[in-house]
DNA sequence: CTATTAAACAAACACTTGTTTGGTAAGTCA
DNA sequence: TGACTTACCAAACAAGTGTTTGTTTAATAG
């Protein structure tokens, strides 16, 4: 383990370099992106980097956990004014949308890079997916079905449906992140309650 | 441009090679599998791989070009005996979920390896892949549904859904590619016949 | 039997990769 | 003042990358 400890104001730089690697993976994917481009991005020299950490796995590591921390908090803002379970998953849905799409680098890291492309950490990796995948596996379960739906492949369905997003949605194209969640919730909605 | 021509016996080895490439490229990743990995699953030093192919880059078009071909006569062929635009959407749906998980690693190329890897040959790995999604509209343009629905959205939902199978489907696990399939389409049909 | 071609080998080339090492200027603290 | 630490630079390291080159073997065609 390197620093992270939070002394001195030196974690201006360190935070500098998490978010321009963040930038970098988020755009260009993990295996694509080198450590000269990162210490290109923030005027340093690429051995420096390993003072602030141990390798470029740490690197995404780090990236991660901040990127699910940050996803978790949007989606929990987004959805704990709501009680009507619908509403709820319309708005979580949004939100997991905007996190691939719109939402910081750090959140789109998450759903670019697999945990398959770091074999070292891909355990880690995964553990962090989960954590957000089970707040919206909460969603589900406030939702009244009807007997022939399984949960589990909904959950998939939704996941799935949000994460693709990634490759096709445009800020500036036909559709925002809301209108996108409302169309693709109706549709579980609509045969739920009829 | 290279040999390609059928003369001789020669493509037994041609065959060879690009079978081994898709295997390593639709398991690994496009970035992570090097000449050398190839060469060695083929028997042979990396320099003569060059005598086939020009690039590493044309060995994947020449995977993407055999995996469009592969997924469309396998998507048809689940599709042409049904009449009913439902079962032929289910059937469809289940084809291309086999095609991301269980079928041959040349139509797993397709949904594993994103054009943007290959800058060089991007435009045209988008346009095998439209090629498919354009089949999968039609089968959406039979259907009758609520006017409500943009079928823009219902197709990159549905095919988003499809492709996210490739990250948690297993040909032991708990449902199959027809189970998912039926599941995923009942929400589209509950909610168009109601 | 000879000329030509297909298919591969052996070895290198130029470059990029993640990472390590030794040193150094600036600041902190006793 | 002197010891210690922070944050970095400069330079290299070993390994791996896609690719090229010159040469050799085996088959085929005239």
């Amino acid at each position: 383990m390197k620093p992270q400890r939070s002394n001195s104001r030196s974690n201006s730089r360190n935070r500098a370099l998490v978010e321009a690697a963040a930038d970098l993976f988020a755009s260009q994917g993990f295996k694509a992106t080198s450590m000269r481009d990162i210490a290109r991005a923030v005027d340093m020299l690429p051995g420096s980097i390993y003072y602030h950490f141990d390798s470029k796995d740490d690197l995404l590591l780090a990236i991660y956990e901040a990127g699910v921390a940050q996803i978790t908090q949007t989606f929990e803002e987004a959805v704990e004014s709501l009680d009507d379970p619908w509403a709820r998953l319309e708005a979580g849905m949004a939100a997991l949308i905007r996190a691939v799409t719109e939402e910081s680098s750090f959140t789109r890291v998450i759903f670019k890079v697999t945990p398959d492309e770091v074999p070292k950490y891909s355990g880690e990796l995964i553990a962090f997916r989960d954590q957000f995948e089970a707040k919206f596996e909460e969603l589900l379960e406030g939702l009244s079905l009807q007997p022939w739906v399984n949960r589990q492949l909904l959950r998939l369905m939704l996941l799935g449906a949000g994460n693709h997003a990634q490759l096709w949605f445009s800020p500036d194209g036909d559709y925002s992140a809301d209108e996108i969640s409302e169309q693709f919730c109706r549709f579980v909605k609509e045969s739920a309650t009829r």
